[in-house]
DNA sequence: GCAAAAGTGTTTCCGATACACCCATGA
DNA sequence: TCATGGGTGTATCGGAAACACTTTTGC
């Protein structure tokens, strides 16, 4: 038995968005070689961490690296260390492009937040080729064991849902009760009762309703709400 | 800015128990030098990982190595990679004697579990001196940031408490009602309602009472109850 | 005027809380 | 017989769940 004195150590990012009904995550398409074989490869964003910078420090570093995103909240909620999960004939092809010790085991802390995408910029730089959100549920091979990664991270995200008030940070500033109530159910998977969840809802002190509707639909338009975090009551809320 | 090259990476873990009525953290005493000094050094049980090995294998391994604890369920719940956690002077003092590359930087993560303390059979060995439990609220300062790790996982198992049925594996396998709740009131840090508490543990149909009572106080005998792993009802009960 | 989505109230059930006295035992 | 901790029942409140029709708009 030997004892790891070349452990690469990295962070990887699982980064959620809402838009179009529809739950995504932020990925990226690693470069793979100059010839562009069409063998696109998507990724979480992650990246190893630097010497002298904490895991956190290295986790915003990274996501602001290669999407240019910055200025999120960045939880860390799991690590990953299977001595293969970065053994696979791709991931090696990869490495040996872009590490320096493509053999190196690597041990990953993996990081979650949740954004309201129409507010940030996305601009791939370094070895991200691009910069894509995609359906959780159209999520294809991924590269690493970066898809398990991504699957505890949901988990995660289900968990908080349940008992945070955080799904607002997912929403445009301005939302519709039936918009948070969609997103609700794709994140729980489960029909809710529209009255209740108004209901529940509008006793937030933190929601409240604006002087606007939604336009440009043909229907009915809808009241827009918005969240003052500055009423936000972690007691009485959930 | 140089990528890490030589990262270690250990594990810690933060083992809970409950007897004589405290919650108690399970800790070794770190064999610091020959002359043995006197300065004892308290520590979580932890060491670094090897080669080959999953993460969860290592800290399952590194128990039983340093405390003789076996077969028992370990958690992940949070790394800790400050680039200094490790860079005190009798951190360094430790690290020079036992490790290979005692000015590396080591990321831990790090592990939690609750047993029945008296089921256990506990021996100190490799480079623990002594096998101790401490109530958790008379630890002393620990080695290394031990004492940041101890927090993080009491705050997890407080979280734990509130949402699983996890106390029954701090109680010996016979245990009475007030026992049970004077575990939760410590847990939790604020009394309860005696008449509501048993209502509702009454309610779990995986508590399940014996015809048994405890014994050897003088006062009148308690009622014993053991918990039933095979009636467990996760949706009903919590 | 009709299709489509927005919006609205009431009842029922259950878990959470609050609260005070009797019981069994060993000394 | 008494001191000590063990054990018991009821009433109230509030949140969760079930359930169906009316309203507003663009076309």
């Amino acid at each position: 038995m030997v004892v790891n004195k070349f452990i690469n150590v990295s962070v990887d990012c699982v980064i959620f968005g809402f838009s179009e009904d529809v739950l995504k995550v932020l990925l990226i398409e690693q470069i793979t070689d100059s010839q562009s074989n069409g063998n696109k490869r998507l990724a979480l964003p992650g990246d190893l961490v630097y010497e002298e910078e904490t895991l956190n420090t290295a986790a915003k570093r990274v996501l602001k690296e290669l999407t240019n995103l910055d200025n999120v909240f960045l939880k860390q909620f799991h690590s990953f260390g299977d001595p293969n999960r970065v053994k696979e004939e791709k991931d090696q092809f990869w490495l040996r492009k872009f590490r320096e010790n493509p053999d190196a085991r690597v041990i990953t802390v993996s990081y979650y937040s949740i954004i309201k995408m129409e507010q940030y910029d996305l601009k791939a730089s370094s070895f991200a080729q691009d910069v894509v959100w995609i359906p959780v549920n159209q999520v294809p091979k991924l590269a690493f064991d970066h898809n398990m990664i991504l699957e505890v991270g949901l988990q995660y995200l289900r968990d908080q849902i349940k008992t945070n008030p955080v799904m607002f940070e997912l929403l445009p500033d301005k939302f519709t009760l039936n918009q948070l109530q969609k997103l609700h159910e794709i994140v729980l998977n489960k029909k809710l009762d529209k009255r209740n969840f108004r209901r529940k809802m509008q006793k937030i002190k933190a929601v409240i309703p604006l002087d606007e509707k939604l336009k440009g639909v043909s229907k009915k338009p809808s009241q827009l709400y918005f969240y003052d975090k500055n009423k936000e009551d972690l007691n009485g809320d959930f």
